[in-house]
Formats: C-alpha cells, structure tokens, sequence
DNA sequence: GGTGTTCGCGAACGACGTACGCGATAGGAG
DNA sequence: CTCCTATCGCGTACGTCGTTCGCGAACACC
C-alpha cells in the first residue's frame, strides 16, 4: 500500500506537506543549473558543481531532485517557458513560423539547448503549454492528431539541427573540422569534395535559409 | 621541430613504422565498440569494458586512440562504410531518396547512432566517400556548394531525427512519456492536448511518411 | 513542550576517463 | 645470431563523477 514512486518528475510533489522545510525550491536549482550549462557548457552541470553554485552540498540536491537527469528535464523544460505566445493569429504557417523563429532565438540563448532538444525529448509543464498553443494554432488544420504532433516535433528537432549547424560554423572548432577535408582534397581521390572547397565560402542570410527549410518540411507533414 | 600531435584521428598514422608492431588494429577495437553499443547501448562503451570484451587492458586503448571521443568517432564512421552507393541514376530525387532509407535501416541496426549523428557530426573517411556519392548525384544540380553541404547535412540530420522519434514510440518507456499527457489532459486546462489524446491512434506507414518528409525539405534546400 | 517528519549534508562506494612508468617484445643492423 | 631501439601492453594511481546512507538539526502541529 506504500504510495509508489511517480516514474516522471512533473508528478512528484515539490514539497512534503509535512516536517521542515525546504530552504530552496526546484525553480532555483533549475536556475542555477541553466546559468552553468550557458557559461560553460552541458558537461560542467555536476551536481558537485550546482550545488557550489548554490553554496550547498552536493547531496542536498537529491531533496529536491531525484537523479541528475532530472535536474537536466527541468533545465530544458524551464527554457520552453521562454516562449511569447500570442492568440492565433488564423494564419497557421506564419505563427508556426514565428514559434520556430523564438525557438531558435531561445537555443541561441542556450547553446546547449539543441543537445537536449534531439537527445532527450522530454515535455514538462511549459513544454506542455507550447504543445497546448501549436494545437491551438492548428486548431482549423485538417490534418489528423498524429500528423500535428509530428509537426510539433518537427518544429523543435529541426531548428535543433540547425541551430547546432550553425554554431558548430562559427565556433572556433571549425577549422579543425575542415582540416581533414582539405586533407582529402588534397589526396585527390574525391575530386567532388575538392570542387567543392575551391568554391567561395558563399552566403545568404542564415535567417532565411531557416524559414526556407522548416516551412517546406512543414508542408511535407501538413499538406 | 618535433612533430605536432594532428588533432584529428584520421590523419594520426595507425601504426607506427618502427618499434613492436601492434597486436589489435582500429578497426578492431572500433567492431568490438559497436558491438557493445548495439547490445548495451552507447553508455555502456567504456574503455574498461571495450578493452574488456577484447580480453585486454583499459590502458591498452590508448595506443589505438587519444581519447574516448575519437573511438566514438570511429564508432560512428564505420557506420558510413554500410552504404550500398551505386551510380548516379539521373534522378538525383530518387538517389537522394535511396540514401535516406539506407541511413534509416543502417540507424535501426545502430540504435546509438542518431545520438552520435547529431551530436556529433564528424566525417571520417566513410563519411567522406558518402559525401562525395551524395554531390556526385547532385552534379548536375544547379544549387550552390554551400546548399549541396546543407542537403547533406539535412539526410543525416533528419533521417536521425526521424528514427529517434520513431523508437522512442517503439520503446518500452513510451507509456512513461505520455502517462503525464494523460495527467496534463485530466487536469483539464489543456483542452486541446485532451482532444488530442481522446483521437485514436491513427496509423500511417511510417516509411510513407519518412519519405514525405525528407523530399520536402530537401526541395526546401535544393529548390 | 513533546512528537513526528522532513531537511541538510559529510562521508563513502563504485565506475569512469586518463597519465605515468616500466618490463616485454618485435624488426633491422651488424 | 645478437644487440639496439622504439613501440607495445598494461598495472597502478589520481581526480571526478552520480548516488546512497545515516544522523543531527529544524520546523509544524498537537
């Protein structure tokens, strides 16, 4: 008859309604956490290093959280409550853009958004409330349930790609990425790939190249 | 003047020329790594496990390989070498199109690839020669080098995204996932999401649907 | 004020990636 | 056939990680 441990973190209550209580919330981890994975990257979200942060020991967390990949869903679904979102505006493919337009605005924010984005598709209370408003953007779209949750996942996983792409091109990685395709270039057993180098760096607006490509891939999924 | 260590893998010499010749090879170690992952998933790929399966030391590893990344790289290119690439047909649509289905039945063998794929884009010499096949059936295309290195990109990207999503439903903790859409729809104040979960499953051949998506976001890129 | 319950967290465990150093082992030179 | 020399295999060790245990401290309520 022991109440069973909910499987999902949004389920779990924050606080027990009885003995002491706590000296943070999950809002604040969360927070502090978001602010070390922005400064320096995924990897540096230890619960050692949160809990510093904090000014708390590392076992403290684990009142409030319990694993670290917990800690990681709150993180991702904390950012979906970023998102502005206006009343429909009855025109469907301009709000999913604009949605997508926030997304990418949001992960830019975030570098390691995308990461868990595509890795770790989790939706929490915020997540939720953005799936609430695409269905409600899509309220008049004829198109069945099935295809409207894959456009939601369609929206989030595509600019998680490429937004990734984007900044993996101007990070400062890039050049040893390239290295070896100039490597192969120069072996000359790929004479597509060295065409393909000695053309200029060339351009367009990356802005535009996105809204390009998702609202192809959603008419694909929508029709 | 002593020789700089080459930061990526594949321009490392695998052997040296003298001294005691080595006992395994890359390619060794790497098969044995994505035999791991392919039975154990991808966390289980330790180095004292790897190195374990091959009946020797951790530190024995690090004679083949720098780090952990570069085996996982090395994990992820061998994949590359499962493409069946015939000749250009002509129609650069259906090749594209044929790639794109390889990669989805090659990621289905590796579950651990569209992690790696997106995570972690890297081109080894696999993924070289899948690269060049690819701007070899976009020859004649009239779009620009940078578009042709987006489309590449896009098959990848897509294709893991695509079969992320579908094993995620094919999963045993799909039930998880969604036990909180039920709450979120019991509650009441998502009356979308409760319609949305109120509609039968639907169906849909998932192939069918793969193939939508990808020729549209391709004709996205590529006009 | 006593009681019941949770909270904060020091300490410890096992697993991880990786560096160091040394004996073992091979090919090439003589 | 012997020795030289460079690499190989890898035991050991360090620091960090996620997580558990257990206990004293702190509060809400009766």
């Amino acid at each position: 008859m022991a109440g069973q441990q909910e499987s999902v973190i949004w389920m779990r209550p924050e606080q027990a309604s009885v003995g002491r209580p706590a000296e943070r919330s999950r809002a604040e981890i969360t927070a502090a956490a978001v602010e070390l994975a922005d400064r320096e990257g995924l990897e540096a979200v230890s619960m050692r290093r949160v809990a510093s942060v904090l000014g708390t020991g590392a076992a403290s967390l684990y009142r409030y959280v319990a694993t670290r990949d917990d800690l990681l869903d709150l993180m991702t679904d904390s950012t979906a409550g970023e998102y502005d979102l206006p009343a429909p505006s009855g025109d469907w493919q301009a709000d999913l853009l604009a949605i997508a337009r926030q997304a990418r605005q949001i992960m830019r924010r975030h570098p390691w958004l995308p990461t868990m984005v595509m890795g770790r598709p989790r939706l929490g209370p915020h997540g939720v409330d953005l799936l609430e408003h695409m269905l409600d953007v899509l309220a008049d779209h004829p198109a069945d349930a099935e295809r409207k949750l894959e456009a939601f996942a369609l929206v989030s996983g595509l600019t998680a790609l490429f937004v990734q792409n984007e900044m993996a091109a101007e990070d400062s990685s890039a050049p040893r990425q390239s290295a070896y395709l100039r490597h192969v270039a120069a072996a000359g057993s790929h004479p597509r790939i060295t065409a393909l180098l000695a053309a200029s760096p060339g351009g367009g607006n990356a802005r535009d190249r996105f809204d390009a490509v998702l609202t192809r891939a959603l008419t694909g999924v929508l029709g």
